[in-house]
DNA sequence: AGAGACCGGTCTGCAATACAGACTTGCCTC
DNA sequence: GAGGCAAGTCTGTATTGCAGACCGGTCTCT
């Protein structure tokens, strides 16, 4: 195996910010969510949350899906294939270095 | 137990920083670590392996240690107590979060 | 009809900071 | 004493996380 220290220095910083590693932590294990929902479980303000999503939506790691309930827009998120892989290899590489247990 | 999502919005950053991650997790296992091998060993440039070395002494994670070689200055990082427990309470603020394991 | 509240989203401004590289000081060798 | 090297500090830059203001559009209440 590599070096696990160097490891730490590799990881991926989109992933490793914790609002996006939220972000993703839940879309992981919820399928598709609401940007409000997004918003309140997050704690997220709208244009930070607004932000990170982009980020992550342009490193193919999420989709926006955009839809309308009535005349309201309404989005959601949901993880990408790439997206679970991202988040797989991150933990992958975190737990080589930890020697914690 | 807490919201394991807003957990990953409160970890610790002093520790969350890669770089960071990095030193502590190499001193907790080496107890002494001179400047020059921490450089080696974590690829970092002196510059900035020296900034976050203050950051955290700064913090009380670490001591730095100050002697002579012969005549030649020798820097050594040890990790404090307080650095031994934000270190913990990271990976259990991480573990809770981690759903995939 | 008008006021006010949502929803989703953009944009601006600010403060923090990771990082590299230049610089300093002091020692040794030729 | 010129040059080289090693340990360590300091400065400058570019990025980025974040909050809040603002906007178009819709709905509700009076």
């Amino acid at each position: 195996m590599k070096d696990p220290i160097r490891t730490l220095l590799e990881l991926d910083r989109l992933v490793h910010e914790p609002a996006r590693l939220a972000i993703l932590t839940v879309l992981a294990s919820a399928g598709s969510v609401e940007f409000k929902f997004m918003e309140q479980v997050t704690h997220l303000s709208k244009g930070n949350l607004n932000s990170h999503a982009t980020k992550l939506e342009t490193a193919g790691y999420l989709d926006v899906q955009k839809a309308f309930r009535g005349k309201v827009p309404l989005t959601s998120f949901r993880i990408t294939k790439q997206g679970r892989e991202a988040l797989a290899k991150y933990w992958e590489q975190l737990m080589a270095a930890n020697t914690n247990g």
